[in-house]
RNA sequence: CGGUGAUUAGCGCAGACUGGUAGCGCAUCUCGUUCGGGACGAGGGGGUCGUAGGUUCAAAUCCUAUAUCACCGACCA
């Protein structure tokens, strides 16, 4: 491709609205363009990228036995409302009318549609198992869309799914999907780790989400140094610490915390630590007759985060855990949020493993501006349960019992499923088995979101100067740079001889022949991140040479001539 | 959905308080000089100031409504 016929769109300053690192470069670099929030248009440059990274997840999932189909993005409610999910879903699910009034909705995923798909095409046991994808564009009314195509309404996803005779049956293909996941990451040089993963809102009993590991992902991973356990912190289990209760002080006293509403507050009130101090939350229990709920309070160290998805699979709590309001709590304990504690709350009380070692702690004393000290579990308060209900923190031991935990921040970039027969079973998709019984599927659901992925390997490969793409995903793999070509017929020459060559060899070329500065041509070649940065002068061309440098590493070389494009490709790989 | 802020040329912004012929930088076009890391000079083109009402002799500017966007939070495969 020569530049002077390609759409290059490259911007010199930094778009006000772009926090992240890849979403401003990927506007930079003239890869995409907002059209509404959150919603893109692939420039050719972004095209070219993304036509590389549907092919790495093609070739992947076929090599992993999966059949690609294409289903619609627009969905009868029907299926919805036959899953159960019309309801469930929320506004995220877009939905609208058609000109006779049917019902119908933009494809956030597609267990419906395929579910549909497979009742009426698999009929006999022998067809099974049988793995299905696509790569199709995505709609979900996201609350806020961010940080570009990172968290876009409309953005592309191959989303695969499979169905089986047996769960042993689901097991093997479960883990060839992962397989192929870590082969398609790896091909796109990311940097990644594969996290055990709460299943939320598509249901199942098992998952693993992949995580590009980078300081700006939106979700934490606990991993352990001492073994392959990774999770993410929605997840990870807090092991109760192995210390023993000190032996309880004299009785509790009502001290005076006159405006201290928050753990840090009152411990400076009292003089103790935050870890002293008993952090007690009220949230909603289910669901009464008359609409109200009933009340739980949840107790942790004073210094450790309720983790609410564990709270939320608790038996009895609403899931997802709804928090009490203000009126609620005022209501049924007699004071305000920032004075509650368990003595004297007349409701379920449940308690996190650390929260249950303390002893000689302070809480809430259920009466504004006031805390009680000296306070122990049992002698004081008897009726409790204990729950895992913390996140877990830096330093916790893993919960395999093999090394301690770290966290770090990760982009999901995929996440594979065992959805069991949730929808086989709501939605009759069943086989006839080998004693002639109708029995519902074992199904399981794999995505990888193919936009973000790209997003992440920017935020994992770039410097102050533009985007460094890994060999597989780059826009092109080589730019030749001519310096004033229109001056010297050598140069020119030169230029479209090794252009030639290279496309000749089937190599993904551009040839910057725009009559620009040599400063212009340099800064937008690093700028889109073409790994290979040819450079053709007259300085050079004097010593017989051609000029080489690696994206990456700056590294440069001087190429003879007339080896220039045997030495190129060899550096591709060829 | 709450909080904050924004909307003026393709991009980044000033002008608004104090109403009176719409500006700057970058980009773009023309000409010239330059030419190995985002050149310089001269000249040109491009904007119903988000939209709809209102006040006024006169509105980008004041008032009202509304839409869109961004950031923070809650929310979320």
């Amino acid at each position: 491709m020569r530049s002077s016929q390609y759409l290059l769109s490259t911007l010199k300053e930094n778009p006000v609205e772009a926090s992240l690192a890849s979403h401003r470069l990927m506007l930079r670099a003239g890869m995409i363009r907002q059209v509404a929030s959150g919603i893109y248009t692939w420039l050719p440059t972004g095209m070219k990228v993304l036509a590389k990274a549907i092919n790495i997840v093609r070739e992947e999932m076929n090599r992993a036995g999966a059949l690609e189909i294409a289903m619609p993005m627009v969905q009868p409610a029907e299926l919805w409302k036959e899953s159960g999910r019309y309801t469930k879903y929320g506004p995220e699910l877009c939905r609208f009318k058609d000109r006779k009034e049917g019902e119908f909705a933009l494809g956030p995923t597609h267990e419906e549609v395929v579910t549909d798909m497979a009742r009426r095409e698999i009929k006999s046991s022998r067809q099974l198992p049988l793995c299905v994808y696509q790569i199709q564009n995505k709609f979900r009314d996201e609350i806020r869309p961010r940080f570009g195509v990172m968290r876009g309404r409309e953005f592309l996803m191959k989303d695969a799914y499979s169905f089986h005779m047996d769960h042993q049956s689901l097991e093997k293909t479960y883990q060839d999907m992962y397989d192929a996941y870590s082969r398609v990451f790896t091909r796109m040089g990311l940097e990644f780790r594969p996290v055990e993963a709460d299943t939320g809102s598509i249901g199942g009993n098992h998952s693993h989400e992949f995580q590009a590991l980078a300081d700006a992902g939106e979700d934490i991973i606990a991993w352990s140094d001492g073994s392959m356990y990774a999770a993410n912190i929605e997840m990870a289990e807090a092991l109760a610490p192995s210390v023993a209760r000190e032996t309880p002080k004299e009785a509790y006293t009502k001290e005076p915390t006159p405006g201290c509403h928050t753990v840090d507050e009152a411990a400076a009130k009292l003089g103790l630590e935050a870890k002293q101090v008993l952090k007690s939350l009220v949230v909603r229990g289910e669901e009464k007759e008359d609409g109200t709920h009933s009340l739980v309070m949840l107790c942790l160290c004073g210094n450790q985060e309720l983790n609410e998805i564990k709270a939320g699979k608790i038996q009895g709590l609403s899931s997802p855990l709804e928090f009490a309001d203000e009126e609620e709590i005022r209501k049924f304990t007699g004071a305000n949020p920032g004075s509650l504690g368990p003595i004297g709350f007349k409701g379920r009380i449940i308690i996190d493993r650390t929260a249950d070692k303390m002893s000689n702690f302070a809480c809430g004393a259920n009466e504004d501006g006031f805390h009680l000290i000296n306070v122990n579990w049992d002698r004081d308060i008897q009726d409790y349960e204990v729950a895992d209900l913390r996140n877990v923190e830096d330093g916790d031991p893993s919960p395999d019992g093999k090394g301690t935990l770290h966290l770090r921040r990760g982009i999901e970039v995929g996440q594979v499923f065992m959805l069991g027969k949730k929808y086989s079973e709501a939605m009759g998709a069943t086989v006839t088995d080998e004693k002639g019984q109708s029995v519902a599927m074992e199904m399981g659901c794999y995505g990888i979101g193919v936009t973000r992925a790209i997003a992440a390997v920017i935020e994992q490969n770039h410097d102050d100067r533009g985007i460094i793409w890994p060999d597989a995903l780059a826009p092109f793999q080589v730019v030749i740079i001519a310096i004033k070509p229109t001056k010297s017929a050598r140069v020119h020459d030169a230029a479209e001889n090794l252009y030639k060559e290279l496309l000749q060899a089937g190599v993904d070329v551009l040839y910057d022949d725009r009559d620009e500065r040599p400063g212009v041509m340099f800064a937008d070649a690093e700028l889109i991140g073409i790994p290979h940065i040819v450079t053709i002068g007259d300085k050079g061309l004097e010593q017989g040479c051609i000029e080489y440098k690696l994206r990456k590493t700056g590294e440069r070389e001087n190429l003879p001539e007339n080896e220039a494009a045997a030495v190129i490709l060899k550096k591709l790989g060829r």
